[in-house]
DNA sequence: AGAATTGTGTCAACAAAGCTGACATGTCTT
DNA sequence: AAGACATGTCAGCTTTGTTGACACAATTCT
């Protein structure tokens, strides 16, 4: 699909990639595509929930830390609360999540998986994990430490 | 802010974090978290400009392949022709990139970016770029090679 | 030469998921 | 009692994705 011929010597005297020795073009380019593709595995069963991937996230982030609250969950995903709440408030007429006053402050709502949610998670991981195994054999032993090493180092770390 | 006190003793017999033996959550979640601080590194420059992302993607992709054509960029995207045709006119329109009728096939229209362009695209990878080599430092000797082939396997191969 | 296909542009309508601002309610905290 | 806090909600807006339809020029096929 990129094969046609190219006359771009009028505008490139150099080569047609363009490298720059002091950008890392290559590795943002290369998490570009792994994660777009990573994140493209869940599509099929999203759309057969009527789901997106805002609910995925959601119900991901809840499913892993159970009785977390909504201000920890905003925390998380960095977005706003009426963001927040079109979402978890389908999810939650849906039976995949429900809410718990906090036993402790009566104010906050802790938020848990059904079972229902528990296995929609489930479904959702499953194929980003497939992937991650995949390729994580296929880069070699000791991938998995040197690779989640980096992705620790690459988030931030203070306001978290 | 995650720190207050949880009974969640009625829901969870288990820890309160839930593991999985055969999902890897782990990866999966720090992906996420790696793939947001990244993304959001160039949030900054991008208001400056009164662009978004898609923006930022389509320079990043014309200036790294000067001459690719409208189907290309296409295929690179994974979007439609009228979701980039807004984003691709608006850059055009601003001088950012221009565009030149195919000398072979006249149909089509070979992208490049403008010195502009060049200097937005380098302004906004520059802060990514930093972010890769402060991680990869922080994860030790050889971490570059064993993260770029980890990220090729992560991306799909056949269609591209 | 004529027909079909291809590459690109564009109009129109719509959906997902983000945003801001404002306000209500109940629950701490002081 | 007053103020701060956690959450929910209404209303409206923006960005960025989608489908479907159509136009036009250029190329390719028969």
């Amino acid at each position: 699909m990129a094969g046609q011929s190219r006359d771009t010597s009028q505008f490139m005297t150099e080569v047609a990639r363009k490298d720059d020795d002091t950008i890392d073009f290559e590795i943002i380019e290369l998490l570009f595509f792994a994660y777009r593709d990573f994140t493209g595995d869940p599509d099929a069963i999203l759309e057969k929930s009527g789901f997106g991937r805002a609910h995925h996230r959601v119900v991901h982030f809840v499913n892993r830390e159970p009785g977390m609250t909504v201000a920890d969950l905003l925390d998380t995903l960095k977005i706003t609360k009426q963001s927040l709440a079109r979402v978890l408030k389908q999810l939650i007429d849906s039976g995949y999540i429900r809410q718990v006053t906090g036993p402790e402050d009566r104010r906050q709502r802790m938020l848990y998986t059904t079972k229902e949610g528990q296995a929609l998670a489930r479904a959702l991981a499953e194929p980003q994990s497939r992937r991650i195994a995949d390729a994580l054999a296929k880069t070699g032993p000791g991938a998995r430490e040197t690779v989640k090493r980096f992705l620790v180092n690459m988030k931030n770390s203070a306001a978290d």
